[in-house]
DNA sequence: CATGAATGAGCGTTCATTCAT
DNA sequence: CATGAATGAACGCTCATTCAT
């Protein structure tokens, strides 16, 4: 299915609403008003609120899951060279849609909606292949060890940058940092998550300290 | 304030149908149907829906917290060790109080309620605090490396336990573990998850492999 | 079910409603409105428009169904006598409850609600099965000629006398009877229509004129 | 005003809709989609859904009066066998256009929109009229009684015969004739309510058994 | 002459809460 | 201290209709 302006127009404003308030408490006519449509327009162009879950996870993962398969076929990096590279287009894209990984990670809990069940293992599924296939690769090149589970990885990986951008205003707060831009902050954080998650994963997939 | 038993049955109750369906898909019909109380009952004894859910929060976090300022002041434990017991000790609270813990990061991530989200704040600064001692405690004592950031670490921490708790079903099925016993699968997945975790401390904190 | 006051209130309101603009035209708020109550009231007692509707089915049909099999045990009465009384009553009831019968009419033709329809399915078994052992009861002693269609004659009685109904200002137009007053024209009417009714079932019951 | 086959397609698939669900029941909608034409046609087309029922009296009550005057012109023909033929020709038409007569019995009784209620008011009185000539005409040749009742003749035998229709699948079950093949019950339902109509007709206007 | 897109109004229903008892 | 009855507010959704093209 494709979608036009309108389309998307109501569908990120929904998003910026289900993440600030969560589905439940967003009303249609919250959506219709911040996105300056009439409130008829939301089952007109989605069939049902629930719907428009829908396609916001249909949006937002076709548009997520782009470029990771390139990834693994690239020839001319390292298999630690790619995990990196892993890490860190992961973070880029929590940071860049906050609003709808946190949203993911409610519908995850909850877990009513079989449409949006299924589209999440399909890409949890997806995604564990890849990485194991990626780890494969390194450990056959002998610089991965034997014996690593992919889904505690994947759970660490995932788990932190989720939690780091939940607990981001208390790590401010914490780290007596309350004076920093916020961009300059989001900079500094992101750096940080990074060399914290690659530390990681090298810590379990190789034998350096 | 303190809970009498019916207190209790209402807070346990609405505590199982947050983690179910979420707490504004959950109405007081179902609570006071489940726990088997007249509907009135929940403004009666609590004033709202919302401060039944102050009220679980508050049931819950009182009876977590506690344990955890011990293990600090014990002397005849290694700061290593007594890392080792604070992961275990999480672990174990969070599979024996899943459904709290799916509801708490809900709330974390919708930030709605302000009584709630103090809570929150008090404990993660608490906690830090602690943890932060520790691992002074262990820098002191030379077994520990310099410059750890705690609120990663402890993002680490609660991010990966709490992925793993929402990922269970879908490990089982990557790693063909459908036939394995329920009981058996929660104990052998705490195990590697308890091992998984100690590992990434140890890797951070320390200079060992 | 036991009716109480304020449900016998919103039953006969809905009648009202129902006869005079439809049971889809009418709205809960309409029916709400001039009952005098709160509109949630509707879904409150008897859980939806459409339970609301089987409901005044059950108030009306239980009311009307009494006294039908009484008259069939009098010993007293000739075969004949028990025909008109068994007329009249009906006159009676369709003229004082104008509005139901109006409203079944409606729901015989549309034919949507199960419950509706096997209520009016059970009704016209049991009146055939009576009007059937009156009639038997006179071929018996001879006053009632063979081969009389149950049914037939049942579609007489009831659409004669439901065509007057709704034909009444027609019927007033055509005679030239405006003048007359209201509570006149309608004995009047009566008298006329039972005369009517009774000559036509003389005619086909026996031989005579 | 004259309709072309667009419009005679789109009045006949409401006549369908409203007659098995009625008028209020039925979308816009739901006609557009079964006529298979574009849903702002029957706005464009009717001016609105009300227009399209009014479309439909005019088409249906149209087609319908004709015949009925030369019946009446007919020199050779006494009054009884016209007055057979009167009874017949309803029946067929009734039979024929079973939905629209399903329709126009409910708007009799709603009684909502003034112009249906005029159309059918002068088609009543139109008829009552040829029919009092009819029964006059007999009465002047000596062959019908005096002070017959014309509109409640009238309503005996419309009320009969739609009445019959509403109960078909009632009279069906209640004689014991499930297995008899559709077309053949209608046949042999037509005949028996010919016979009973016109024995009443018979009852009513002459002085034979 | 025809239509896809859009809309205001209002639908039946459900909600957490209140209140008289 | 406890509760059945009741309610105002708001919910998601559907309706017949309109209008630019």
């Amino acid at each position: 299915m494709a979608y036009n302006d309108k389309h998307i127009q109501i569908i990120e404003t929904a998003e910026q609403l289900f993440a600030k308030k969560g589905y439940e408490a967003t009303t249609v006519r919250d959506i219709a008003g911040q996105a300056d449509v009439n409130i008829a327009m939301i089952s007109y162009y989605f069939g049902s609120k629930e719907k428009l879950l829908e396609a916001l996870f249909n949006h937002r993962l076709g548009s997520i899951k782009m470029g990771v398969e390139s990834l693994l076929k690239n020839d001319f990096l390292s298999p630690g060279k790619k995990v990196d590279i892993l890490i860190d287009e992961h973070i880029e894209r929590v940071i860049h849609h906050k609003g709808f990984y946190k949203i993911m990670l409610c519908e995850q809990v909850i877990n009513k909606n079989p449409v949006i069940i299924n589209l999440l293992i399909e890409i949890k599924k997806r995604n564990a292949e890849l990485i194991n296939k990626l780890i494969n690769d390194g450990q056959k090149k002998g610089v991965f060890k034997k014996n690593v589970d992919v889904v505690l990885l994947m759970s660490t990986m995932l788990g932190t940058v989720i939690q780091v951008l939940i607990n981001q205003p208390f790590y401010r707060d914490f780290n007596n940092l309350k004076k920093m831009p916020a961009k300059k902050f989001e900079e500094t954080m992101q750096k940080k998550l990074s060399a914290h998650v690659k530390k990681i994963f090298k810590a379990i997939l190789t034998n350096e300290g």
